[in-house]
DNA sequence: CGTATTGTTGACGCGGCTCAAATGGAGTGG
DNA sequence: CCACTCCATTTGAGCCGCGTCAACAATACG
């Protein structure tokens, strides 16, 4: 778990501060340490070649395009993003959210282009794993597809989940395991898991879900009204959570 | 397409007829030979080793279940099956369907177990493929891993799909692309796509949809009343794919 | 400070769930 | 072949969750 046996990261430059920005993802909390950490030295020192380290995005910026070409996969360093697809001419339908520490793009590997669009919701910045010079890795390239069949098993586990959750579940349950998911997601990437900023619209939220933004609005009134969190802005604070687990069946 | 390259499925045993049941899967239908298609002649000599071909599965037995170790892959010959999940106490929750020539149990690939159960909706039988001596593929292994990939990365698009139908979609809209899809899949695998059986209960369309089992009925008999389909027993016929794509709203 | 965007609250209607009961069909044993 | 059972399907009645519409408040932003 220490990570002074791999290359590159915050380790890489420096000069760098250790922890310029505590909104900031810890390079060893990232996705993208746990992808690269199977490698030995001399290929991580190849990789960081490509590496692109803290690229900013500005808010509303548009990361990638759901028509660009693929050209490899983002990890959030900081700040958040949202994909969605265009299919419908009535709007977008959100995807999902991509919290500090979580990869964006993955599966779109083996595609000509993205199939869908992300933006950042706020401020943010993100690293850069190019994927055209993979077949260099030669026989290493085996360890770097095990990694991305993890991860896609992963999500094909959550996407099952969801697809269960908006399918079966009231609004009051989806919009419970919604923010549990979330707080689960801040706490294994280093963040508070019971206090943190909700970066999205309730309006997202309730795309996200299937819900209309009035039924979100509703309900997490409720929710504050039965002391199970509070809202102040964009600001949420999980005060029972165990209650929250009840309400979304989650126990 | 001529699938005389391979060494294999039906050319493996000489004495075997070629078509002896039509309800079965031609090999060179079948998703798992587009897995393999990729491996020269010796790689797949030394995979027919593990194939096993064709084994029977009786209506309702259990192919394997949630707590079962993880030991390959299956692919449907003949038949169907239905995987769920027994998360809730109150009852299963429906994954997905499988028809002839579809494969079971990849998203399970890394995992102990199999995290879900599947059984047979009817009377079936599958080809299997253990994954214990995938190491033995040396430096090949690369190539079988890149099919995995594209699969789950198949799955995760499906998946998206998915929830997004089971979200935001009305009852009818859900229950038409779900015939549609189902079109589609039995169409692309060598059967007649406006012409096939429904093996799963339509309490099993409701629960995979997310909707109740009177939904489903009332929806079906408002498809036959508009001329879109007709049924008797298990049998569907789709009369009108474009009046049924028009409901679906996927035009 | 003004404008645009997001969030809040109420009234109302309907899609689809629930409950309940009847019908049909497949399998089984006589 | 029939009688019986079990389960699936069908149909109806009633109700409620949540979407829609509309008006207004609060917040963000230039």
């Amino acid at each position: 778990m220490n990570g002074s046996n791999h290359v590159g990261f915050n380790q890489a430059d420096g000069s760098e501060e250790e922890c310029p920005d505590s909104h900031e993802v810890a390079c060893a909390q990232c996705k993208l340490h746990g992808f690269l950490k199977f490698f030995e030295e001399s290929d991580l020192i190849a990789l960081n070649i490509f590496l692109s380290r803290r690229i900013p995005v500005a808010k509303g910026a548009i990361l990638f395009d759901a028509l660009a070409s693929f050209r490899g996969i983002y990890a959030v360093k900081s700040g958040s993003f949202k994909s969605f697809s265009q299919l419908d001419p009535s709007g977008e339908q959100i995807q999902g959210f991509f919290l500090p520490g979580e990869l964006i793009g993955l599966d779109s590997i083996h595609s000509s282009h993205y199939g869908y669009s992300a933006v950042a919701m706020e401020t943010s910045s993100v690293c850069w794993l190019p994927f055209e010079h993979l077949d260099d890795l030669g026989e290493r390239k085996s360890f770097f597809q095990e990694q991305v069949i993890r991860i896609l098993v992963d999500q094909v586990r959550h996407d099952h989940h969801q697809t269960l959750l908006v399918g079966r579940r009231t609004a009051e349950e989806r919009l419970g395991a919604f923010l549990l998911n979330l707080s689960e997601r801040y706490g294994r990437h280093g963040f508070n898991g019971e206090a943190f900023r909700l970066p999205m619209l309730q309006n997202d939220i309730a795309n996200y879900l299937g819900l209309s933004m009035e039924t979100v609005c509703r309900l997490l009134r409720g929710f504050r009204e039965q002391g199970v969190l509070s809202i102040q802005g964009k600001r949420l604070r999980i005060l029972n959570p165990d209650c929250l687990r009840s309400i979304a069946h989650l126990c």
